[in-house]
DNA sequence: CTGAAAGCGCTTACAG
DNA sequence: CTGAAAGCGCTTACAG
């Protein structure tokens, strides 16, 4: 047997039509059981491997879902990516990903591919930039697609969106930091001009504006790096503040190592608030109080989301905030 | 148009036949440079999206390569995953992407995922456990395949075998803290009775026994919580360790965590060497001395390689070892 | 250089 | 419940 055995193939040893054996791989009720042995039976004899290929030309089903995502790298999106992936491989769908690195035009081709391809659904967590050239090719194709993390479109009738409640969440850590007697409160990292950044930063501002304290909001790369240098200049130009919320924990993380560095305390000295709670947040020391935006939980709800649209075609509502909680942990301990 | 055009429809709008279409999609020389532009225009003007299942049913070449993963979650596998799918894909392959999270059942259903998808060729990170049923319905699908990372099938001509040279690595870290003085050296981390253990241990063992110092092997699961919880472990029941060359990063890093948090100093009191050197080797304070294998530059060799493959048929050698270095930062510094 | 025809391996109505 | 036939959108020889 030098090439792949067919439906004809497995129907010939088992005796039946290949019309049958198709129903069979459908898990049609219109087949007896016992036939059903018989073909199942006989695929095995002969090492049948469905051809999805053919599948998809006839019935418009890839069976293959695409997840693009703009930062593959940083540890909060790898376990979105992996939860959700895992969750569409346990209900029969395969996920084609790309990480975008936060290129545009990067994201314009992988999403062309993917439609190439025919996936019969996309996940994009996206870049900022050229929107209307990956959107547009999405809608013309006609096919379910969800916006997650960020909206970078207005249509969510088309491209619902959803989120943790980052809203919800600079508040929890403003008030935590305010009831442990924290007074001048910084923001720091994340990019300028980012509908994210504000979406993070705006609960933040909010809760000190009605505190009747004045903001200090310092931006930055969303990396350890940055938070890292931060702690520097942090000591240098401000050393008023004695609490910070960061845009992210990678951001926090590098805080936490820039502090150790400079020999600065981490809690009595210097509160630190990160967003996200990667599970870092929990390893280090000492530990990130962090905003836990329940990542994993979230990817599998959108497997789930896709699932349900694709399967029953019962579309999301428009914006959906997943809930957000403040987990406190060492570094907002006052000693 | 409510349904997608297909090449019929992009030849009547050129005043062409579909096979002057699917010549010019294919780039062939054989078009005249005048037609091509009448196609593209064409295609251009009508909306037309490629369909690669029709394509593939045709031609039995899908333009997509699985990529499965044991554990997508270490920082490690992420550069290593993310390199080599943007390397696949600007060479205009999507890449099909799972983490098995170390289930052999889950991979087996994976990689027969995959080849129904009709992949052209397979890359896996493999977990142990049931090579057999993974590695034998690869070879019955007659694709080119790849172990990477970790060796669990002996048949390196079939799947040849490729990985950064942990031997050589572990021969560097432990000479390194010979070199600076310390006298009783631990491995720390890694499951027992795996190879890969076996293989990042061994170059410590061969330098250890050449200078005629014992040994002291600790193994436990790779990643932070377990370097953590080391810290205690070694402060309390081995004293007299004053190095310790770790699994992997994760480990090391959990350990610097679990030091901080005892008050042990990294350095003078303990020096730490750990292995792969991840991003956040550079970032934690202090920096972690690490065996860097490259990773990034090693996903996107192993993505030339796979293409050289399949486009050239020139198949790898059967085992390839990529050089490593040590990378001295403040984890190993006396002071 | 271009066109007409067959065929890749399935699914889908439609008879029976 | 099962079978014969058409067709999904391409590619691939084969003529011209």
């Amino acid at each position: 047997m030098d090439r792949r055995p067919t439906i004809v193939d497995v129907a010939r040893q088992a005796g039946v039509s290949k019309s049958t054996v198709s129903l069979v791989l459908q898990n049609s009720a219109l087949v007896k059981e016992e036939t059903r042995q018989q073909v199942r039976q006989a695929m095995a004899d002969i090492g049948y491997v469905y051809n999805r290929a053919a599948a998809t030309l006839r019935s418009a089903n890839a069976g293959l879902i695409g997840l693009v995502i703009n930062d593959l790298r940083n540890p909060f999106f790898t376990e979105f990516a992996t939860s959700l992936q895992m969750a569409l491989s346990a209900a029969g769908y395969a996920t084609v990903l790309a990480n975008t690195d936060e290129d545009p035009d990067l994201q314009g081709q992988v999403v062309s591919a993917m439609l190439e391809h025919g996936v019969s659904a996309l996940i994009i967590a996206p870049t900022y930039g050229q929107e209307d050239a990956t959107f547009g090719a999405i809608s013309r194709a006609g096919i379910p697609a969800l916006q997650v993390l960020r909206k970078v479109v207005p249509e969510v009738d088309r491209f619902p969106f959803a989120a943790p409640d980052y809203l919800a969440g600079g508040r929890l850590a403003a008030r935590h930091l305010l009831d442990l007697g924290a007074r001048r409160i910084a923001f720091l990292g994340g990019l300028e001009g980012r509908e994210v950044t504000y979406q993070r930063m705006s609960g933040y501002l909010a809760v000190l504006a009605a505190a009747g304290l004045p903001p200090l909001v310092l931006p930055g790369r969303p990396g350890r790096a940055f938070g890292r240098e931060a702690a520097r200049l942090l000591a240098r130009s401000h050393p008023d503040v004695d609490a910070v919320i960061c845009f992210n924990d990678l951001v926090a993380l590098g805080l936490l190592s820039g502090c150790a560095e400079i020999g600065r305390r981490v809690g009595p000295d210097l509160k630190i608030v990160g967003f996200d709670d990667i599970e870092d947040c929990a390893q280090v020391f000492p530990g990130l109080t962090s905003v836990r935006c329940d990542i994993a939980c979230f990817g599998q709800r959108m497997a789930e989301t896709m699932l349900r649209w694709l399967r029953d075609g019962c579309a999301p509502p428009p914006e959906t905030l997943t809930p957000v909680e403040l987990i406190a942990r060492g570094s907002t301990l006052s000693r």
